[in-house]
DNA sequence: CAATTTTTGGCAACAGCTTGCCACCTTCTC
DNA sequence: GAGAAGGTGGCAAGCTGTTGCCAAAAATTG
């Protein structure tokens, strides 16, 4: 906008050869403006409690030296940094965008900034950053490795909320009552022996997932087995592939996309064909899902949405409002979405 | 591990309800230590310059109080905030992903925190983070959507590197001498005109591939047209397979992986067989490239690696080394990988 | 017009850590 | 044994904002 440094007045040494200048400070503002720096901060952070006409004076100065607060010095006297964490156990995981990238929308909106946090499916990892970052005035902790009584002790000291998790507050995604539309589905297509093929031993969704899974199924007079643990990538999907051919099962329930996307390419590199051969059904509906070959059946979940309800919670709880009461519990509806990975079950029953 | 805070002596207000306990500070030390803060300070940031013995006992009080220095206060006093923010266009794109992540794991192993911000494709954006955000020491522009004069102005106050740019200091993917290996890849399989589909107008990248596209193809004695720009998303994919079969080119060159597949979603629909009607090769090798239908011959690109050497390369800025000077630029290797969306070309120029 | 209340803005003490400078204490040297 | 040299550690002044408290100024009241 204004290029008033390159005036004839050319005051200090401006451009230090490969030097960052010196930022100006509320010092600065307040001289220029011709105030107490109190007077200042006052201003800019609680309008109404200075007069008019010098505030608007110091606003003037303020934008005429560009000053931004430094958020440092901001953090340190009052003590917070504007600043959440967002812990992942693998970026890698198109699952987890989703939800960085709601976090860091929601986040933006706010005025908070965003750190992410690769914690490497590692709970060491990930208690480590808990108490490291001092930074960071709240957590958000996606998928957490860490056990029940680790996840309770860490909250009595750090404002967090959890995704995925059955602790307080957290944000769930229902893929439970999915699990059993699915099962429906797959039913009426006359399956009657479902494979669930598992995530990682660690992973709380995926031991509900199966929970449900089984009881379900039993009422549904269908059968059920399952395999597993795998990591969820798609470079498990071969093991999980080969296992779950020897199943005899007709369908797999699959604990995410990843790895659902991974066992299609094993089972088309083996000319199992699916649907014809076997029915599978992924889980979260991420990028890919809708593209893959066939296009994946999967039980979709507004990750991007949980992302977003995550941090409100976390920032509501970190700015209580008097009246209102802190949400401690999300629950996101999901909802089957049917592609072309799962078709009517082969009748060699009567074979 | 320890839970000494269940001893007997229960000092203090433990367990504020609610509440955050107050964290040790630098003076916490110190008095346990028996020792002057500035001694702390020192022990744990300079240890050659204090008594070994003091030392340990300051090491060991630190960790008895379980201290962790406040990077806040560090920031302030010495003037780096040990963060750098990654800037990219849209978190959306599986492309910065890989970048993201790239980044993500030097700054961890170099002890700086990653903040994530997503321009949202808007210079203006993209602009006002480079200015605001004072709490990072330095920047990594991905795929920047600033222009070259701008990019020049910022950089001589902040430290930055950018990622598919040419400007100093820079990481550039070689993606046009990979172009040129696509072009011969479809020469040989008898393609004679080729349709390039373009990205974004303010991409620096989409413009680079085009003009050695454009070169190239003459010294072949190819014929060459160009459709777009295209926004980089696989829903901007319909209009492009559209408008491409119109050109009456038998293979396209698409600006990215994400238009590609998006092009091959809506050529199936149509009923246009790649490869046999038309052949693609997209760019970038991202997530997804592999497994969507048919699977993409693309130009891969060491992404991740990108990231990685662009953080390496704006640390050493941060952190000169008397000795060795600073690397201005560097440029990743690409190759061709082919898989199924390429095919000899449709032999109806004689029918 | 004096007394009282409300505004407004300044002073100075923090917040937690770093660092230049100086003083003290050992060692060492002649 | 006195003086020099070097190693340690403390003092205090920063770094940049925020905020409780108070005084001056302005507005209100009787």
């Amino acid at each position: 906008m204004d290029t008033t440094t390159s005036g004839p007045g050319d005051e200090g040494p401006a451009d230090t050869p490969g030097g960052v200048e010196k930022m100006p400070t509320i010092r600065d503002v307040a001289k220029l403006a011709g105030v107490a720096t109190s007077t200042v901060s006052r201003a800019l952070s609680n309008p109404a409690r200075v007069n008019r006409y010098t505030r608007e004076r110091i606003v003037e100065a303020a934008a005429q030296l560009n000053y931004v607060p430094s958020s440092q010095a901001q953090g340190l006297s009052n003590g917070r940094t504007n600043a959440v964490a967002v812990l992942v156990p693998d970026i890698t995981n198109p699952f987890y965008f989703d939800i960085i990238r709601g976090a860091q929308h929601q986040l933006k909106a706010a005025g908070y900034t965003q750190v992410l946090v690769d914690t490497e499916e590692s709970s060491e990892m990930e208690l480590e950053a808990l108490h490291r970052m001092r930074s960071a005035d709240g957590f958000i902790l996606a998928a957490s490795r860490l056990t029940d009584a680790q996840l309770a002790e860490v909250s009595k000291t750090q404002p967090l909320v959890t995704i995925n998790r059955a602790s307080t507050p957290s944000v769930v995604i229902d893929t439970p009552s999915a699990i059993v539309q699915a099962l429906e589905h797959l039913a009426s297509l006359g399956h009657r022996r479902v494979c669930y093929v598992s995530g990682p031993a660690t992973s709380w969704s995926s031991q509900k997932r199966w929970e449900v899974l089984d009881e379900e199924s039993s009422l549904r007079g269908m059968e059920t087995c399952r395999i597993g643990p795998y990591a969820p990538k798609t470079t498990s999907g071969a093991a999980a592939a080969d296992a779950a051919t020897r199943t005899g099962a007709t369908a797999c329930i699959v604990f995410n996309d990843l790895l659902a996307i991974g066992m299609l390419q094993r089972l088309r590199e083996r000319g199992i064909r699916v649907p014809e051969d076997v029915s599978i059904v992924g889980c979260d509906d991420i990028f890919g899902a809708d593209f893959c070959n066939p296009p994946l059946t999967t039980i979709a979940s507004p990750i991007e949405q949980a992302g977003r309800v995550a941090v409100t919670m976390l920032l509501s709880q970190l700015n209580p409002v008097p009246g209102a009461t802190i949400r401690q519990r999300a629950v996101m509806p999901t909802h089957l979405t049917i592609r072309a990975s799962t078709g009517p079950a082969p009748d060699n029953v009567h074979g």
